[in-house]
DNA sequence: AATGAATGAGAATTCATTCAT
DNA sequence: CATGAATGAATTCTCATTCAT
């Protein structure tokens, strides 16, 4: 019985997020009214009210912690396959875009509320994620003996890693790309990593 | 007597669009009322309508886009003092971050409110200045002999261009970094340039 | 097994009144809302439904009634055990300032919440406790050979009889005072059988 | 064009207080809602809320607090007029009764409203009108000669001076009554100042 | 061009109440 | 008799926008 009741809660509760990334993504989260999510999710005000206290803020950061965690999660599990520093960063730059191809809607959302408009809501939640997700990675480079990827600083490296992925992302969900997903994994995967690894080698200085 | 009311007309909006980025970047735009700005720049109800006739999202609008202008036009610009491609792309990568380091709460404003909640305002004029920049890039690349930057798709070779300098300048912005923005653009410039134009010889394969 | 039951039931309904008290004084009753009873008695909303069909305004006005009616109870015991107008009254008006003492909480409900907030839900019931009050005062008055007291109208005898009794309740409740308790009603209660049974002498002409 | 304009903001500033008054006596402040205040005073939403930003609340305590303002000053003007004890604790009695005849409405919202609902709104405003109040009355009694009425307690003495008159009034305003106004002034302005300056008098013991 | 009182549509949110378990 | 998730009517209140001065 109890179970019962908290798989329809836990479905509920699904319902709302699903249809609020819907709308948020279709009009904007300003442009998105309660009254939207509750039409779109079949929900009863009060019920929405119930699981989301927070009214739609609250819905619209529990969406974002979640899809977070999910790709972080996801992103940990695919680098600690992974025992050497080549393949665990080209693999990593792999997954990124194949979890952006996959959760279209998810990576838009992402892609486009961090910063400003939650900051508030999410901040400790959000800054517990991505401690763990820092210190986590931290670990694994040091233990396939990339403490310094190609005497890079940490930010830097970061960058090299996973901008040019993070950007031709950006670009792929906004219809701006002609290059498949997957060709673009292939040629930034391998660019990430030599450009991580290469590092030793003489470099031509540039300007 | 004209000249100076234009003075006084072009100062004012002025005021309503530094007092308006304050306010975005404090509590978002959603966040912001028309009385917030009001009371900010010390303008009448009425003269910020007569000023923007769209209100609220007119002023983010039009800060939005005649911030991308002025970014897109240094841009363009040092891209246009160089005739090399090493050179071109190196300094641009540079002239990109040291944009966000002059203009901290414009980058802030400018890289979290494109996508969503701005549509519908701003997409025809931001298609026409996108549409120039990347004739104009395109045009400079052919000239300067690069015209498949290391034989890479336009979409790769922009990921791998701007890519890691735009994580990195998210993250600074975010207070998230460590390194200085002079080193990493140093850093992140050379590897820029060597990720394009080092494509044609022989990579190891990954993964 | 049934009378365990009743204790229970008459147990939870006590906690009901009790806590809606509390909360009625600390915030209002207009401010108070079934939840807040509901978590302050510790009773599930069903079952605060089930004692009191009514809801919340139904437990404003069984607070109402009972207080009242255990207020009357007691002034009609004490006035019936004098047999003597003088000593009826000042007894009374002693009895009124106990009272008032030793149901402090009861007494703020009663003297703020009578005529307005709880009109139409009350009316019938608290007709019929003010007649048999006023009757039974009546046939007192008429037995200790006071029928006119004073030669004054009932209404302006009831005035000086509870009226500066009650003033000083309404002020020693909010603190405003302060006499004891005690002194007051020496000095009421003498007053007001002076007051009462002292007309029929000869008075001084005022203004 | 600014005294006009004044005006026409005072004038509406007294509909919406009008209008209140006779909803809340007609059906309670709780049970009166900002759309029923609007509608019957001929103001919009906004412009209701412009002149009581503290919307129903805000309305009800302005009434509360202007109401008991203006009974005060009727109350001071009255008892400087008098130099002598009795005549002066006659004539505010009498004064008593007459505001609550010429205020009937104004007297039953004040009656009703005091102590509890608004609380908290109220509060310091009432504080200062007290202050004031008792400061003056105290002043007044000590250059009549009359610093202790009675030798009583001010805080006793109060309830003998207006307890009865306070009683009568709302016993008149709910229609308990039978006597006139005008006989009960005389009967109870004859009481108090007998009770209040007869105190040296040798008076019988009671119980 | 500037001003700011007035407007009212529309959004957020609460809360009393029901009812299946 | 007890429980508490679900409901949705009803209310409060904000805020963009207008327009007479």
């Amino acid at each position: 019985m109890t179970s019962v009741r908290l798989l329809q809660t836990r479905a509920r509760r699904r319902d709302i997020l699903d249809a609020a990334l819907v709308l948020f993504l279709d009009r904007g989260v300003s442009q998105t009214t309660v009254e939207d999510i509750r039409a779109k999710s079949g929900v009863s005000v009060g019920s929405l009210y119930h699981h989301f206290p927070g009214g739609k803020d609250g819905v619209a950061a529990a969406l974002y912690l979640e899809t977070i965690a999910e790709y972080q999660a996801g992103f940990l599990a695919e680098l600690h396959r992974h025992r050497q520093a080549a393949t665990g960063i080209s693999a990593t730059v792999r997954y990124h875009l194949r979890w952006v191809e996959s959760h279209r809607d998810a990576a838009r959302y992402l892609f486009n509320y961090g910063d400003l408009e939650l900051r508030g809501r999410t901040d400790e939640a959000l800054a517990q994620l991505n401690a763990r997700l820092v210190s986590e990675v931290r670990n694994w480079a040091a233990n396939v003996g990339a403490g310094k990827l190609g005497d890079l600083p940490t930010d830097v490296a970061t960058a090299l890693w996973l901008g040019p992925a993070q950007q031709f992302a950006r670009r792929w969900l906004a219809g701006g790309t002609t290059t498949s997903l997957d060709r673009a994994a292939s040629l930034l995967s391998a660019a990430a990593s030599a450009a991580l690894l290469a590092a030793s080698r003489p470099r031509p200085t540039v300007d």
